[in-house]
DNA sequence: AAAAAAC
């Protein structure tokens, strides 16, 4: 409390032992509002002792239904689509009876989980981590480092998944965000790596021996973290790849002494191509956030890693909270013999995370609407995205002249000093509001983040679910709101549906938005943006304006509003 | 659909 009141004379640092120890803070005093800045103490959100994600799943609501109610509105003259659909609900509860994947006693965490399995001779999951000193003969060292981290029971994802590494089979890995993915692949890599009964040899040749891709140097970075905690005590030698390593490692006797590689895509090819770095020896490949890394984009370059793996007996396995059906085929197409896991609703968001959708009507209104929302009481650290560095910058820069406090910024345009200060200042709590684009969306755990904003609608679906996922980790609760403009109404129902899928609400007239097509979404921009328009003019206008009036106006907020009526009174001449 | 990120 001391520290908040020193905070709120403003410019104080954030009090570090803040964000050490989440649930003694979370255990003290009430939320109270902190004079002006309206930063909120927590007072919630103790750990539960198990973490039950999928409560939802239990009774299927949401898009399960809003996908039938859907297929009955729009399958008029389709009905076949609506059919698949059905199907494909009655495949995947099919799955797990066909591959003997255990029984309710066996797996107390299975129900609660809906984890689908898909794929040949799948080993039962685990209860206890100690189960696996025994069953897959895992080093003891790794399991003391875990309980020493407090990962006590296993999640959903990795009861499943952890014995299909341990067992070096192919594995292709779905579940949400926050549900401890990079431990699934990291213990059984590093577990077989150091064990001498391990279903592969070890003597065949020298060299690096595990590789795991990340799409953002942030998340290789953190990666590595979980890596070095792992193998704490163990002669490992895990790298993370960037420019001052890879002139390192350009060494064959330093290279031929390291295990495990975790690196973006684009550094190891170029290693690769300057004949610095061979992959002859790696038994096991992981690629975290395996959509995002087989966009066009990475795709090559993912190609160029693989194709470098020369060693027969390679393991592959991706993960991620998302995986549109291009990325699973061409994720199958890597992988050999794979299993394929699923853990509760793909492409979908925690219901652990309250998500809502503000009508902002255009982008000069983002503003305003932010400054009100930052002037009522809100829970620091604060992410939030917008669409392109640009905005980013001048963002954050807004934010900091009209008074808000411990405003950061992170982008890929900055230099790679200035990115990791940024990522320190928020993980030791000294960053309020992060300002950032898709670059912090994917894989980034910091632990704080209670609330994530919107600022600028997600391109996809993927986008939204990563980017909300920054929050509710490892069984918190967290808040995310999401800014929507006229320009954004083509896209909107597909993230209504996204929320309404998990639990949250959304407003009955987006809804009832027709859905675009495909193919007329283009020429019908026009028309759909109209109805977008009127509907969210009922509903949303209203509180948009309020908004903006609350406003006490600095010179530049009243420009702002000037220059955004100009714009509506030309968007609705160009509408007619 | 479109920007970001990767060196």
């Amino acid at each position: 409390m001391e520290a908040f009141q020193l905070l709120s004379r403003g410019g104080a640092r954030f009090d570090k032992q803040r964000f050490k120890s989440d649930v003694q803070i979370f255990n003290k005093a009430p939320a109270r509002d902190v004079k002006g800045k309206g930063v909120l103490i927590p007072h919630d959100a103790q750990l539960p002792p198990e973490l039950d994600f999928f409560k939802y799943a239990k009774a299927p609501t949401g898009k399960r239904k809003a996908e039938d109610k859907e297929s009955d509105v729009h399958a008029e003259g389709k009905p076949e689509r609506a059919e698949r659909k059905r199907r494909k609900i009655e495949d995947e509860s099919l799955d797990s009876d066909d591959n003997h994947i255990g029984t309710e006693e066996d797996i107390p965490t299975m129900q609660k989980h809906r984890v689908t399995a898909k794929g040949s001779d799948v080993p039962k999951p685990f209860t206890s981590f100690e189960d696996l000193r025994e069953r897959y003969h895992v080093p003891p060292l790794l399991l003391s480092n875990l309980s020493e981290h407090s990962y006590k029971h296993p999640t959903g994802i990795q009861a499943h998944g952890i014995p299909i590494l341990l067992e070096h089979r192919d594995l292709a890995a779905v579940s949400p965000t926050g549900t401890g993915k990079t431990l699934a692949y990291l213990m059984p890599i590093m577990s077989a790596l150091g064990s001498p009964i391990s279903s592969m040899k070890n003597e065949g040749g020298r060299g690096v021996r595990a590789v795991i891709l990340a799409p953002t140097r942030e998340l290789a970075h953190q990666i590595h973290n979980e890596c070095l905690k792992l193998a704490a005590g163990r002669k490992w030698r895990a790298v993370l790849f960037s420019k001052a390593t890879a002139s390192t490692l350009s060494d064959k006797n330093v290279r031929d002494k390291v295990d495990i590689v975790i690196s973006t895509p684009l550094r190891l090819v170029a290693s690769i191509q300057e004949g610095n770095l061979e992959l002859n020896n790696v038994q096991h490949l992981v690629l975290d956030e395996a959509d995002r890394m087989l966009d066009p984009e990475f795709l090559s370059q993912v190609q160029e890693v693989i194709a470098a793996c020369t060693h027969p007996n390679i393991q592959k396995a991706v993960f991620s909270a998302t995986l549109p059906a291009g990325a699973e085929k061409l994720a199958m197409g890597i992988l050999r013999n794979p299993i394929r896991i699923i853990v509760g609703l793909k492409d979908t968001p925690l219901p652990l995370i309250a998500q809502t959708l503000t009508y902002v009507a255009d982008d000069a209104s983002k503003l305003p609407s932010l400054l009100t929302y930052l002037s009522q009481p809100y829970n620091p650290p604060l992410l939030i995205f917008t669409s392109t560095q640009p905005r980013t910058t001048s963002l954050a820069e807004e934010l900091i002249m009209n008074g808000i406090s411990n405003v950061d910024c992170l982008h890929a345009g900055m230099t790679k000093k200035e990115r990791d200060d940024a990522v320190s200042r928020m993980r030791r709590g000294e960053s309020w509001v992060m300002v950032t684009t898709e670059v912090m969306a994917r894989g980034m755990d910091f632990k704080g983040i209670r609330e994530v904003i919107n600022y600028d609608f997600p391109t996809s679906v993927q986008s939204y679910v990563h980017r909300i996922g920054r929050t509710g980790r490892a069984g918190r609760e967290g808040k995310a709101v999401t800014y929507f403009t006229d320009e954004d109404g083509p896209f909107l129902k597909a993230i209504a549906n996204v929320l309404l899928q998990s639990g949250s609400s959304v407003p009955e007239w987006i809804l009832k938005l027709p859905k675009p097509s495909k193919m007329k979404r283009k020429q019908m921009g026009k028309v759909k943006r109209a109805d977008t328009v009127n509907a969210a003019r009922k509903i949303g206008r209203n509180d948009a304006i309020k908004k903006r009036d609350m406003i006490a106006g600095s010179k530049r907020r009243k420009e702002k509003e000037l220059r955004e009526t100009d714009k509506n009174r030309e968007e609705e001449k160009s509408d007619k």
